[in-house]
Parts: C-alpha cells; sequence; structure tokens
DNA sequence: CCTTGTTAGATTGTCGACAATCTGCTTGTC
DNA sequence: GACAAGCAGATTGTCGACAATCTAACAAGG
C-alpha cells in the first residue's frame, strides 16, 4: 500500500472558525491596535454565541495579539517601537539557530518547498496582493523553522510570526504604498542552498536589518500613538 | 508626596484562579501527562461552572501545558524525552541571548535581587521542599530575562520554564529522592556577578547541561509510557 | 469651582440547560 | 466467531439569561 499520510481532519468547532476569522482581522489591519473587541455586537455579527467567542479571544490573548483587562474589555495589543525592536531581536537570535538545525538536515524536500514558497511570493507579488505578499514571505522564512525538527523553537517562531506579520501589515497600511516589485528574497534562497552555512546566517541577520529598518522608524512615528476605544 | 508606585491589583475573576490552581496542579505533577481533564467533575469540585473553566484551559492549552482535541476531551501534554531535549537546546541559546542583554544593565539592585533569590532556593533545599527548590531555582535562573528588558523574550522564557518546572517536577517524583542538598548555583551566581561575560554564558550552557542530563536519561526511560485517560 | 456620592446604562463574568458528538456495548446477520 | 449497524450513556460544544462590575453623567455639598 502506498504510504500516503492524511492531513489533520478540520477543526469543526465554531471556536476554531472564530480564531481564524478574529486573528485574519487582526494580522491584517482591519482591526487597529488598541481597538476594543466588544463581545455582544462582534457575536451578533458572526451569528454565535458570546461563549465560543469568549473563548476564542482567551486563545488570542495567550497567543500575545490580545490583550485582556478584567471586567474592562478586550483590546488589541498596542504597538510600539520598542516592541518591535525586542521582536526583531529575539528573532535574528533564532534565525542563527534555526539555520544551525536545519542545516545538515537539508535535501531534495526541502530545496523543493524552498523554490515553492519562494515562487508563491514572487506570485503575490507580481499580483501586489500586499496582504498576501506578506504573509508568503514570512511563510518561505518559517521553513527553517519547520525544518528544524525543534518543535518548541517551532511554537516559538509561530508566536512571533503573528506579530510580525501584524506590525508588517500596520507599516504597509500606513504606507499606503502598493508593494515593493523587486525580489528581495534571491539570495537568501540561493545561501541557503549553499555550502557555507556561516553566509547564510550572516545575510539572514543582515535580510532582517533590512526589513525591519522602515518598520522601526515607522514605528518609532506613531510611538505617541493614543489608543481609541471601539465604536 | 512620596513616589511610591502601586502594584496592579489582583485579578477577581474565578477564571484567573481556575487558571493558576491548574497549574500548579499540572506543575507540581498533581495531574499526571496524557491525564484527561474532566469538565463537570473538575468544575464541580472547583464549585464553578464549567464557563470560566472551559476559557481558563483554553489559555492552558495556548501557554503549551494543555492539549485539546475537539469532542474528545482537554488533557495535559505528553512528555517524550524529545520535548525535553528541544525545550533544553533553546533554553541554551536563549541564555546566552539573555546574559548578553543583562549584562551591560547590571547594577546594585541586580545583584542584590540575586542573592535574594539565591537564598530563596537555598533556604528551599534545606528545607526539603522540592517542589519550592525547582520553583525558585527557575526564578532564579529567570532573573537574567526579567533584567534583560526584552519583552518577547521575557515572554518566551516563561513559555519555556511552565515545561522546565513540569519535567524537573516529574522528574523528582518519579526519583523519590528527597533532594539535592549540594548548592549548584554558587558558580553561576559568582559569575554573573563577575566580569567575564564569556565564562558566565559558558557556565550556564554547562550548568543546563547538567540539570538535563539527568532529566534526559528519566525521560528515555518512561519513553514507552502509554497515555491514561482520567478516573 | 471642585469634590464626592448616586444612579442608570452598558459590558463583562458566570450560570444552568440543551444540542452535537464520541465511545463502548449490544444486537443481529453471515 | 467475525463484523457491521444501531442504540445508550457520557462528555464536550453552544446557547440564552442572569449577576457582578465598570463607566459616565448628574446632583449635592463644601
Amino acid at each position: 500500500m502506498a504510504k500516503l499520510d492524511f492531513g489533520p481532519i478540520a477543526d469543526t468547532t465554531r471556536r476554531a472558525e472564530i480564531v481564524a476569522l478574529l486573528r485574519r482581522a487582526i494580522l491584517t489591519g482591519q482591526l487597529e491596535p488598541g481597538q476594543k473587541l466588544n463581545e455582544l455586537r462582534i457575536s451578533e455579527q458572526m451569528r454565535v454565541s458570546r461563549a465560543p467567542l469568549r473563548e476564542a479571544m482567551r486563545e488570542l490573548v495567550q497567543e500575545g495579539i490580545l490583550t485582556s483587562i478584567p471586567y474592562a474589555g478586550t483590546f488589541v495589543i498596542d504597538v510600539t517601537a520598542k516592541d518591535i525592536a525586542d521582536a526583531y531581536s529575539l528573532n535574528k537570535v533564532l534565525d542563527d539557530f534555526a539555520i544551525e538545525l536545519t542545516w545538515p538536515q537539508r535535501d531534495q524536500r526541502f530545496f523543493d518547498e524552498l523554490d515553492r514558497r519562494h515562487e508563491a511570493v514572487k506570485q503575490a507579488t507580481r499580483a501586489l496582493d500586499t496582504t498576501r505578499q506578506i504573509e508568503t514571505a514570512l511563510q518561505l522564512h518559517g521553513l527553517i523553522y519547520e525544518w528544524a525538527d525543534n518543535s518548541v523553537l517551532l511554537e516559538t517562531w509561530q508566536r512571533l510570526t503573528s506579530r510580525l506579520q501584524m506590525y508588517f501589515a500596520l507599516h504597509q497600511r500606513a504606507r499606503n504604498e502598493p508593494v515593493p516589485t523587486e525580489d528581495l528574497h534571491e539570495t537568501y534562497v540561493a545561501l541557503l542552498k549553499g555550502a557555507d552555512m556561516r553566509a547564510a546566517q550572516r545575510h539572514a541577520r543582515e535580510h532582517i536589518d533590512d526589513d525591519f529598518e522602515e518598520l522601526l522608524a515607522y514605528a518609532r512615528g506613531l510611538e505617541k500613538r493614543v489608543a481609541k476605544g471601539a465604536d
């Protein structure tokens, strides 16, 4: 018998779907930082009772993209320049580690997947789909974490990713520019295929620097931003 | 007027208390890995309805010490040798980073706090309080993370800590020995007070190795362990 | 004018009941 | 005896209603 492995069955709970909906709304910037999430209103919009909604919100609070104050409400996290800088510096350290772990495990399947994800980024770029471009770029970047075969590291990266995606989406929204059309990932992919691990790590660090520089400048700009209630 | 800053007010929701109770039960090993958490039974024991209990469980699932299967139940995570090894190797990387960030910020308050926590470990050791010894040792270890002034790093560490505490508690329980009476942290504390950062980092790595070696051997032993349902 | 106490409205936290789903056993058939 | 279908019990997921708490507006008093 062929050794085909089935993926996990779909989560058939309302809770899971709510989590996905809310997460997407937050990560794409449809829900702004600091904004309050009114349970009654959202539950009515989604045609769902408050119970699964509240459970979903609990999950997102632990995921780090919502924050909750008892009897006051649940809010989208505020984004400060320091948060971004913190995430950024940790990301550098984790990238280094992920590349180190992945390096000896690279094989043809890894290279194929690398190309596939790279292609997805290029496609989103051509289509001028900003949101998707951010998504695919992070997925490309995430491959080294999936390949590193360290479950704790992967989890950590996924938590970090949520915020990174949010930060980038906010940035793009603010700039309101279409999208960079050049390909920033060519060298990254090439180095991951090559033989010099140190070079790949070095490039990853610098690559991250490029991505974050603008982001930080932007974040410092809205540092004085005031959290605004919902409605 | 004196500039005294008030700490945050106590969480007065049942949910928060339930989270604390459950976490403690899991981290001290009172709830065994793989064990199922029956909502009705627990809610009756705690004299609480299922709503806040379920929300609490959602939080702990995201915290990584519970796992949930829709319509099947919520379980304490299984502990495999690989999980421990993964957490351990990541911990080494994070320690390195935390020490690097903390290093230039060390001051008298840091040293005082370091001594305070070290003292707490020694006291728990003298009292032969195993659980508390693990707790205080992790708190001592956590100081470099609190001092690093990187919120994302701190969060990551706290997530990791939950599991580490669980692993160590399980180990201690299995060995059923009182506790090592010697002081393993003397050198660690001394190096953090010293002038050689590299030496401190190197020692941290080796220090972790010592702690984990036993733990790994133990975990490999029960690798064949079968998840057992509740009741 | 500022402060303090009160009150109404809105929102979050919690509860008990019902619906959907799973599990194990029984039954019937071959 | 093996195996599928179906049923009963238990457990999780969801709902609507009620209780606890917060917020903001307003009144009373200094």
